[in-house]
DNA sequence: TTGAGTTTTCAGATATTCCTGAAAATTCAG
DNA sequence: CTGAATTTTCAGGAATATCTGAAAACTCAA
């Protein structure tokens, strides 16, 4: 029976949340998903599924379903106010850990079957030129998909600051490779 | 009139386009766009139009619009047989140059947008703390946004053969870092 | 210029996904 | 335990997205 505090959202923040919707959809995420997840991370402070529902004006169930996504994506953290029983969702404070744990839970659920996928489809025994054709671009699909996968993991392992350093370097990283090529003779062909 | 060279596929293939089509939705690019260019990417040979929709079993229209779709993606080749009217389509050989294909193409088209608009936000004179704190979050991430692609252009810039060895290189890159760490006297806070 | 071969367009049918309200399940203070 | 507060489930209606056939548009050899 209390006043809602905040029902009505900032036009800065709204436009926020509107783009993130149809940017959700275009990423195979559903819009309204989208859409909460944005009014949570620009939020202040944790919200609880109330306050959601009636900021973005959809039913409770749908917002109650759009958490359980969120958090089966690890996108989001629960927390519980005093004398509150209700939920309560807010985002890392880290982007930099929200888009590892995109990047995880991604990789989790689409890499790794297609990798296993892959791997299987190359035990068979081609019967056909065509099969064989077919296994040979598979290979070159599962190699680059591999090798991206393992030096993203390298990536990931470092911790935030590290690999903020990383990204900082662009084509330093360059660089180092040209001066390791000239050491080691490696290279041409 | 000439009879049909290849119409069926055989199971290892069949199984391929088949995963590919589930995998394309989950990233916002429909099922049979996904299959059509499964298709055509472990194909030994150029195909045409008519030859997928009949191997598919879609109509000849739908494949029209899924070619039209992975042509604006830069995701397929085209070519000619003499003596044949039609188009042929092919995928590109080196698989490094689909994925940058698909990078850049993903990138013009979602996350460049999605730079500008906050970019705009971020010039909005914020009139509550509500707006400032969601400016703020807007901010760390659009630097983060920022600082991936920056870093994604320069190694994006680099020949496939040199872009594959820095993947070997794996945790290598790790350890050049903590060297140049001790070096410069860089890092605790 | 003509017309057969080929590709594209697009309105409407079909299929898929999404969203809701109502009801069931869960949780926990008392 | 009890029941009010809260969350979850889910059948079916609503909204989207996809696919098709028919027709229009294009292309090019003759």
């Amino acid at each position: 029976m209390s006043d809602t505090p905040h029902p009505t959202l900032p036009p800065l923040n709204r436009q926020f949340v509107a783009h993130f919707g149809e940017m959700g959809s275009k990423w195979g995420i559903n819009r309204t998903v989208g859409q909460i997840y944005a009014l949570i991370f620009i939020s202040q402070r944790a919200l609880n599924a109330d306050e959601i529902a009636e900021t973005l004006a959809f039913s409770r169930s749908n917002v109650s379903m759009g958490l359980k996504e969120l958090q089966s994506w690890r996108l989001v953290k629960l927390s519980h106010q005093t004398g509150d029983r209700r939920e309560y969702f807010e985002a890392p404070a880290d982007v930099w850990e929200i888009f590892r744990a995109l990047a995880e839970e991604r990789r989790r659920r689409e890499i790794e079957p297609t990798l296993s996928m892959l791997r299987m489809a190359l035990l068979e025994e081609p019967v056909s030129s065509e099969e064989q054709h077919a296994q040979a671009r598979m290979r070159e699909m599962h190699d680059l998909i591999d090798k991206l996968m393992t030096w993203f993991d390298d990536v990931q392992k470092l911790a935030p600051e590290t690999a903020k350093q990383l990204m900082g370097m662009g084509s330093t990283v360059t660089k180092v490779l040209e001066f390791k090529d000239r050491l080691t003779g490696a290279g041409r062909k």
